[in-house]
DNA sequence: GCCGTTTTCGGCCCGACTGTTTTCAGTCG
C-alpha cells in the first residue's frame, strides 16, 4: 500500500539527484510536488485508480511529467527516469544527505573526487583525512562530517514516531477488522510515544492464530517475513522498520501488553515490587505460586501490585512508580483535551492552505480557536513585512467575525535576531492577540549568547509564546546549546510560555524539558506548527510527548476556552480590557 | 518541470551563514 508519504519521499529522492547533476529549477518543480502531495487529504493512489494520471496532475505542482512519474511509481513500484539517474552515480544520496550540513552537490565531489557512495564510505575518507584535501573542504568540514556520522549512528535504525505510528496503526486498524481476532493492541516504544522507535509491537487475541499470522505476512507492505510461528510472527516492512505480532490469550494480555510496552527499566522495576509481596511477575501474568492472581487487563495487574494503573508514556522508570506508590502521579493531559493550536501557517507564506482552509479543518477536528502565525520579515525565504502583516490583520478580523464555531486569532511567528530583538516593532505586536517567537538562523552560538538571545525576547513584554524552543529535529539535529534553567527561569519570571511543537519531527520541547518547565511552573501550549489542513491531525504526538513529560492540563494553557486562555497570556490584561468581556 | 486576470515563454521564495576562499559555493530555513 504506497502512501501520500512515499510519493513525496520518491519526488524528494528525484530532486536530491536532479540536484546533485547541477540542473535547475527542475529540483524545485520536483519539491514543490513533494510538498503538495504529503499535504493532500486524499490518497494519490485512489486519486489515480479513479482518474489516471490526468487526476494526478490535477495537484497542484504535479504536471504531465510528475503525474506520469507517479503513475510508473504506482503501477510498477520503479521510476525509470530515477534510475537512469542512481546508475550514473551510484550513490546512496538520501543516506548522505541525512547527514546535516551535507548536501547533493557535496555528496557530488564527493563521488567523483574519492568515489563515496555509502555512509561507510564516507566515515573512511573521513577518517583517512582524505577530505580536507579537496578543493573547498577543510578540516573544519571533514570534523562537521564525522560528527554528523556519529550523530546518525547513534539514532541507527531507529525511526521517528512520525513514520513509525501510522503504519503500526494502519496495521492494528486492519487486524481489527479481521472476524478471528478478538482483541488488538499497539505495544512498545510506539504505545509509551518515545519519539523514535525501533520497531513496532502488536498484540491480539485470537481463536485462529494461523489465520492471523498469514494475513500479517502477506500484508502489502511486507518486505521480508523474519518468522511465523503460532504465537510469535515477525517481518521487515518496505521502509525498514521490523513489526512483531503476537498472539496471547485472553488471560494473558494485560500481563503480556505490559511486558511488551516496557520500558525494560519499568518492568525490571514492577517485577521488584511483586518479588518483595512473595509473587511473580512475567509475561503472562503476576502469579502467587502457580496461580495467576492478575493479568487479564493491566489495570488489574496495577492493582494487584498496590499501584493505581500508570500510562504508557510515564513508564520509563523516572519516578512514576515512586509517584504512584505515593499517590502523587500526575492525572497526565487527554489526547482529546485541546481547545485551540497556536501555530499555524498559511498560504501567505510557507503553508499550503488559506487561512479560511485552516480554519475549518481546525474547527471540523473540533479546535475552538486558531492562531494564525505567519513568518515575519527577515526569513528572507518568504516572511511577511510589517505591511504585510497588518494586511493579514485585518483579513483575519474580517474572517473572523464572520465565523461562528471557530475563533481566528492574529498572530505571527516573529523571527529571533541573532541579538534577541525582534524583527516586528512593538507598537504592532501590541496588536496581535498571540505573539509567538522562535529562532530560524545562526543556531550555532555560544551557550551564553543563545541564552541570552532567548532571554531577551522573552523579556519583550508582548512576547506570549517561544516557539519549537530548543531548535532540535528528532534524529538529526541536537537542541541548541542553551542554559534551560535559566530559560525556564526567565519564562516563569516574565510569564512566557513555552511551546510543545507537535511536529513529529521537531517534538520540541522533548519530553524531559517538558517535566522540567512543568516542574519549575512554566506554561505549555502543544502547537501543530501546522503548514496544511493535515497537519492539524498531527496535534497527538505533541499531546503524547506532554504526557511523557508529565503534564496535566493545567499546565498547558489551550486546554482553556478561548477568554480565559487570552486572559491567561503574558499580556492578558490588554486582552482582558479590550476584548469583549 | 510547472505555471499563467502581467499566459504558452520566461520566470521560478532568497538571504544568512559557514567554511572555504580572497569572491564564492553549498546548505539551511
Amino acid at each position: 500500500m504506497v502512501s501520500n508519504r512515499d510519493i513525496g519521499r520518491l519526488l524528494r529522492e528525484i530532486s536530491a539527484y536532479l540536484e546533485m547533476e547541477g540542473v535547475g529549477f527542475k529540483p524545485r518543480a520536483y519539491q514543490k510536488a513533494a510538498e503538495a502531495v504529503e499535504a493532500m487529504e486524499v490518497p494519490v493512489p485512489r486519486l489515480f485508480d479513479e482518474g489516471g494520471a490526468k487526476a494526478l496532475a490535477t495537484i497542484p505542482g504535479v504536471g504531465k511529467s510528475i503525474a506520469h512519474k507517479i503513475a510508473e511509481f504506482l503501477e510498477t513500484g520503479r521510476v525509470a527516469y530515477l534510475e537512469e539517474m542512481k546508475a550514473q552515480r551510484p550513490v546512496q544520496l538520501m543516506e548522505l544527505i541525512a547527514i546535516e550540513g551535507v548536501g547533493p552537490k557535496t555528496a557530488r565531489a564527493l563521488y567523483d573526487a574519492l568515489g563515496v557512495r555509502t555512509l561507510a564510505d564516507l566515515e573512511r575518507v573521513a577518517r583517512q583525512g582524505k577530505i580536507r584535501t579537496l578543493r573547498g573542504f577543510g578540516e573544519k568540514s571533514e570534523q562537521e562530517i564525522l560528527r554528523g556520522l556519529d550523530f546518525l549512528r547513534q539514532h541507527r535504525g531507529r525511526f521517528p514516531i512520525g513514520e513509525a505510528f501510522p503504519i503500526a496503526y494502519s496495521i492494528e486498524q486492519r487486524l481489527r477488522e479481521l472476524d478471528c481476532v478478538e482483541k488488538v493492541a499497539l505495544a512498545g516504544s510506539i504505545l509509551r510515544r518515545k519519539e523514535s522507535v525501533g520497531d513496532a509491537d502488536i498484540l491480539v487475541i485470537s481463536k485462529d492464530a494461523g489465520a492471523v499470522m498469514d494475513f500479517f505476512i502477506r500484508m502489502p507492505e511486507v518486505a521480508h517475513v523474519h518468522g511465523k510461528g503460532i504465537t510469535k510472527g515477525s517481518v521487515r516492512l518496505h521502509m525498514g522498520m521490523d513489526v512483531d505480532l503476537r498472539v496471547v490469550s485472553r488471560e494473558s494480555f494485560g500481563a503480556a501488553l505490559n511486558y511488551f510496552t516496557g520500558s525494560k527499566s519499568h518492568n525490571v522495576h514492577l517485577r521488584r515490587i511483586a518479588q518483595e509481596r512473595g509473587l511473580k511477575l512475567n509475561e503472562y501474568g503476576l502469579f502467587k505460586g502457580k496461580k495467576a492472581i492478575a493479568g487479564r487487563t493491566e489495570e488489574e495487574l496495577y492493582r494487584a501490585l498496590g499501584l493505581p494503573f500508570i500510562p504508557p508514556e510515564l513508564r520509563e522508570d523516572r519516578g512514576e512508580i515512586e509517584a504512584a506508590q505515593e499517590g502523587r502521579l500526575p492525572q497526565v493531559i487527554d489526547y482529546g483535551g485541546l481547545r485551540g493550536d497556536l501555530q499555524t501557517q498559511t498560504d501567505w507564506t510557507d503553508g499550503k492552505h488559506s487561512i479560511e482552509d485552516m480554519a475549518r479543518e481546525a474547527q471540523a477536528l473540533g479546535l475552538e480557536y486558531i492562531a494564525i502565525t505567519d513568518h515575519t520579515a527577515s526569513l528572507a525565504m518568504m516572511g511577511m513585512d510589517e505591511d504585510k502583516l497588518s494586511r493579514q490583520m485585518e483579513v483575519i478580523e474580517a474572517l473572523d467575525r464572520r465565523s461562528s464555531g471557530i475563533r481566528i486569532l492574529k498572530g505571527a511567528e516573529v523571527n529571533i535576531m541573532p541579538d534577541g530583538l525582534l524583527d516586528v516593532g512593538d507598537s504592532l505586536l501590541a496588536k496581535l492577540d498571540v505573539v509567538g517567537v522562535g529562532v530560524h538562523s545562526r543556531f550555532h552560538q555560544s551557550r551564553s549568547q543563545m541564552t541570552e538571545r532567548l532571554c531577551r525576547a522573552m523579556r519583550n513584554p508582548h512576547v506570549d509564546i517561544l516557539f519549537h524552543p530548543t531548535g532540535r529535529v528528532v534524529l538529526k539535529r541536537e537542541p541548541y546549546d542553551l542554559d534551560l534553567d535559566e530559560i525556564l527561569r526567565v519564562a516563569r519570571q516574565t510569564g512566557t510560555v513555552l511551546e510543545v511543537d507537535a511536529m513529529p519531527d521537531r517534538l520540541d520541547l522533548k519530553d524531559e524539558h517538558i517535566r522540567k518547565a512543568v516542574e519549575a511552573g512554566v506554561k505549555l501550549v502543544i502547537d501543530s506548527d501546522a503548514h496544511a489542513t493535515s497537519h492539524f491531525g498531527l496535534l497527538h504526538y505533541g499531546v503524547g510527548q506532554a504526557r511523557r513529560g508529565w503534564a496535566t492540563a493545567a499546565d498547558v494553557l489551550n486546554t482553556l476556552p478561548v477568554e480565559r486562555f487570552l486572559a491567561s497570556l503574558k499580556d492578558g490584561r490588554k486582552s482582558a480590557a479590550s476584548g469583549a468581556r
